[in-house]
RNA sequence: GGGCCGUUAGCUCAACUGGUAGAGCAACUGACUCUUAAUCAGUAGGUCCCGGGUUCGACUCCCUGACGGCCCA
């Protein structure tokens, strides 16, 4: 793979000797009698019961440091669940095996067996009566101090990060403790979870450039999807009537400490109800996962205290533009004004843009990022919103939110249109948008129109970004922080 | 796509105005039977990101490129 260093022929050498001593370097027959979390917890429970003529354990984990004092060494190991000591003794473990253990390194496998007892300082450690390899470690760990920075190495080798960095080791415990209680939630409120596919013949539900691949036997292009919106909701046509969906969506788009190619998303749908009900639902949820995860509805994210305690503000876009954008009422609806305006402000306006495209990149460059606490922006202009139903009472704005954190966009939701017709309509506006040069406007999906027309329920969805939500939760400033393995250019 | 910054030992980082690369940890040898960033004595370890250029001489200055980070669009 790389360059083969001296330290890594040392070890080389030294494995060979094993070898040639008759040392299986890599066994499987151990079996540890617990976790070292779950030792340490029946030693807070009992305590008195143990020592050194008390019960012996099995353990096993990876030698993270050694401190040799001759005939005795302390060793540092830890396994998945926690870090433990443990404390080897010549003349306990006999010649042959107390030099099996000089010659290994840390980052090997070990599995050890014996009693416990308390050192000097009262630190539970165990005294090995029996040590054996688990297995050998042939490159060695990073720095235990330092650890490792190079984000480089810490993205592209995660494993290691892993293993040095226990904050990452955190980060990911905690996007699966997010995610698991998100499912959680849904699975109570009667929603069903379902999978629709990744690879698509059209890329429907959101605005974006899609990956294309190549089915062979088929013979035809697919996409990976931007969004599952379309498939669900021939779902809830088909009558499932609360459905979620918790996986990737891909979009062939730049890279940056905002945007990974492919992140996860949770869309969900639910009939009978409207764009209000899932605001409600929202912050119901998310009161429910922040408490689960932190023990309070507060977290501190980047320097800002976020409550996600329920009763968010609920902020039409209009009065958004005005009340926290410091747009003066006046020039609102006026195209001419608005855009000489937005001039003034360096804000890019195509010649195409039209009213409601204006007043969306006014927001998105004055509002957003003042969202610092939980905010619904309600009541988006038509033309941004082609899967959203009208409002009854001002057609030119839907009846659709979006959610707002730390001056970012977490959640999309609405009503969703269920008259084919119109959803026909807006089609048409969007293939119209693309004839003028827009790449990333919606295409045409007639299936989908046709699903319509055999009736789909009054219904409401929403999407909320996995990723983005771990971030605040984590108070990850970069979206690979939360990512495994982020994607990165080819380095050789 | 644009701007700024970074890339030096396995890891974390130094190296002044251009004078021929150094520390801590890790490693190796030795001492040490309660250490915990163990300690003590000693040793070894380098494609200074790649490629050009300037210069008597380049880790250092200039140019091109690769990868990464931050900010902006």
């Amino acid at each position: 793979m790389d360059k083969e260093t001296k330290l890594i022929q040392l070890r080389k050498e030294k494995i060979n000797e094993l070898k040639e001593g008759g040392i299986n370097l890599y066994p499987n027959d151990f079996k540890p009698s617990c976790s070292i979390k779950t030792l340490k917890k029946i030693i807070e429970k009992k305590p008195d019961a143990l020592g050194e003529k008390g019960d012996q354990f099995y353990m096993a984990g990876r030698m993270m440091a050694v401190n040799k004092m001759g005939k005795s060494s302390f060793v540092r190991f830890k396994d998945g669940s926690d870090q433990f000591q443990i404390y080897l003794q010549k003349d306990s473990l006999g010649d042959e095996t107390y030099s099996l253990f000089k010659k290994l390194d840390i980052g090997d496998f070990i599995g050890v067996k014996g009693p416990l007892f308390q050192t000097r300082t009262g630190e539970w450690t165990l005294l090995a009566k029996e040590f054996r390899l688990l297995s050998k470690a042939v490159r060695p760990l990073p720095e235990k101090f330092h650890g490792i920075k190079d984000p480089e190495i810490r993205y592209r080798q995660r494993y290691l990060d892993l293993v040095i960095n226990e904050d990452t080791r955190q980060i990911f415990i905690k996007r699966s403790k997010i995610v698991a209680s998100m499912r959680r939630f849904f699975e109570e409120k009667g929603f069903m979870e379902v999978e629709t596919p990744m690879m698509q013949p059209l890329a429907g539900g959101a605005e974006a450039t899609p990956f294309k691949t190549w089915h062979n036997a088929l013979g035809m292009e697919l996409f990976l999807r931007i969004a599952p919106e379309l498939y669900l909701k021939r779902l809830v046509i088909g009558g499932f009537e609360k459905v979620f969906e918790i996986n990737r969506n891909f979009r062939n788009e730049g890279v940056s400490a905002r945007h990974n190619p492919e992140f996860t998303m949770v869309e969900f749908y639910q009939a009978y109800a409207d764009y209000e009900d899932l605001m409600d639902l929202t912050e119901e949820m998310f009161e429910s996962i922040v408490t689960q995860i932190s023990d309070s509805t507060i977290i501190e994210y980047q320097g800002h205290t976020i409550d996600f305690k329920k009763g968010w503000h609920r902020i039409p876009m209009i009065e958004s533009l005005t009340k926290i954008g410091g747009i003066d009422p006046a020039i609102i609806n006026d195209t001419e004004l608005l855009l000489n305006f937005a001039r003034e402000q360096n804000i890019h306006i195509t010649k195409k843009d039209r009213h409601g495209k204006i007043l969306t990149k006014l927001f998105d460059s004055l509002v957003e990022p003042r969202l610092i606490q939980p905010t619904f922006i309600t009541g988006y202009p038509v033309e941004v919103s082609p899967l959203s139903r009208k409002n009854d009472d001002n057609p030119e704005l839907t009846d659709r939110f979006e959610l707002f954190i730390a001056g970012r966009e977490i959640a999309n939701g609405f009503s969703e249109i269920n008259d084919p017709e119109d959803q026909y309509n807006r089609f048409l506006m969007q293939v119209r948008q693309r004839d003028e040069g827009n790449p990333e406007a919606h295409i045409m999906d007639s299936e989908y129109v046709e699903a319509l027309e055999y009736g789909m329920p009054p219904t409401a969805g929403e999407g909320i970004g996995i990723d983005r939500l771990v971030m605040l939760l984590t108070n990850s400033s970069s979206i690979r922080e939360v990512i495994l393995f982020p994607h990165m250019k080819k380095n050789i």
